[in-house]
DNA sequence: CGTCTATTTGAATGTACTCAAAAGCGGTGG
DNA sequence: CCACCGCTTTTGAGTACATTCAAATAGACG
């Protein structure tokens, strides 16, 4: 984890946390008490492009909000070929989940793609607020309910479609994605190579 | 939806919730009042083999806890091919996530590959037991939190492993499932045909 | 038993990968 | 402002992993 700076845009925590609470606010409502200690809570990080905000191997401690830019994580397999599992952009959350919840090592890498300003909050202060605060369990269950049904999606498709169609199915679902991310990253979320992308285009094009 | 049949197993609400709420006793601490809430609002149900829980196309409305037996969650391609999501035996949940949390129709079916027995809960009952126990909720957060955490994994290896290694962590991962599925059902949850997986099993025999 | 389904086997095929190299593109420094 | 460098994208030829199709064998169940 890189040394915190406070970037440009978000010149104080105030502003950021806004972000935070506007989006839990379009899934629950938050008292001014629950604000503050959701606030309180919540850590200013501005993560430079390229650099990691959490490294396999290690104990991912934060849950990260995204603020602006975007981040990626990823798994480094055996041959050295990275597997990406999620971006993050504005309005997201990012974390190796399996290392989160456990606070033991994990197997994930996760990066900045672009230069990224994020709110972290730590597993322990989490588990804390859900205890003082239903509302914030309660607002995580919900994000967790809607990651899972994504995600079961996402496996229905990678067992169920060709490239082509995945990768048609990728753009359409995240089209502001698209024009932000190398095709390398894309085709290390689809499961192929960027070869094998670059053809799938250019079969995709001639039409 | 089948007719509720009562199974020998169970001849009553208490017995098979007892198995619930041992299962939520692992995670959480209920009080007594919450324990009957919780009762009341699960339905016992019986599923006979082959026979269905969900069918595609139709709203999911409950969510199921496998008191014994074993149930599987699938989706059928534009080809007629099956991709299994997920496989529930005891003590295990199983929805079609996407359907469950909108309450609109879903593209998965969930059937028995073995008699099944079940204890039901209502998105709707569910939903107000969360308002009503922040401890139900947090029963709920927790296992979702452990859900995504394994399907993340099992993303990362259906992008990163070569179907042998897959079939060997699945088996061993697994063990109880192995013996009690078909191939046809392992493959379909591995992404690979019956014919590849039986041949994977021929090669791995010859060691 | 006989029937139905699951599993195995083999040959031909296809989708996606590997390796190698060229072309494009963006940033940086002289 | 141009030239160079590094990284991304494209392209092609050869290859590998997994599928398709067809058929034989083995198991499970009434």
């Amino acid at each position: 984890m890189t040394k915190p700076r406070l970037p440009k845009k978000f010149p104080n925590k105030e502003t950021a946390g806004a972000l935070l609470l506007a989006n839990m606010r379009r899934n629950i409502k938050i008292s001014t008490k629950d604000e503050k200690l959701i606030l309180a809570a919540s850590i200013l990080l501005s993560v430079p492009k390229k650099e990691f905000f959490h490294h396999e191997g290690q104990v991912n401690e934060y849950s990260a909000f995204v603020l602006s830019g975007c981040m990626r994580s990823y798994f480094t397999d055996t041959n050295g070929f990275e597997h990406t599992v999620q971006f993050a952009v504005e309005d997201w959350w990012i974390t190796d989940m399996m290392s989160y919840i456990k606070q033991e090592p994990g197997k994930l890498n996760i990066d900045a793609l672009e230069p990224t300003t994020l709110l972290l909050i730590s597993r322990r202060d989490q588990l804390q607020l859900y205890d003082q605060c239903p509302t914030v369990e309660k607002y995580f269950r919900i994000l967790l309910e809607k990651s899972l049904a994504s995600q079961q999606l996402r496996i229905i498709e990678n067992l169920s479609l060709p490239a082509t169609e995945r990768y048609l199915n990728f753009i359409q679902r995240y089209p502001q994605l698209t024009n932000r991310i190398s095709q390398i990253q894309i085709a290390s979320y689809l499961g192929i190579t960027p070869e094998f992308l670059s053809k799938i285009r250019r079969q995709l094009a001639g039409k």
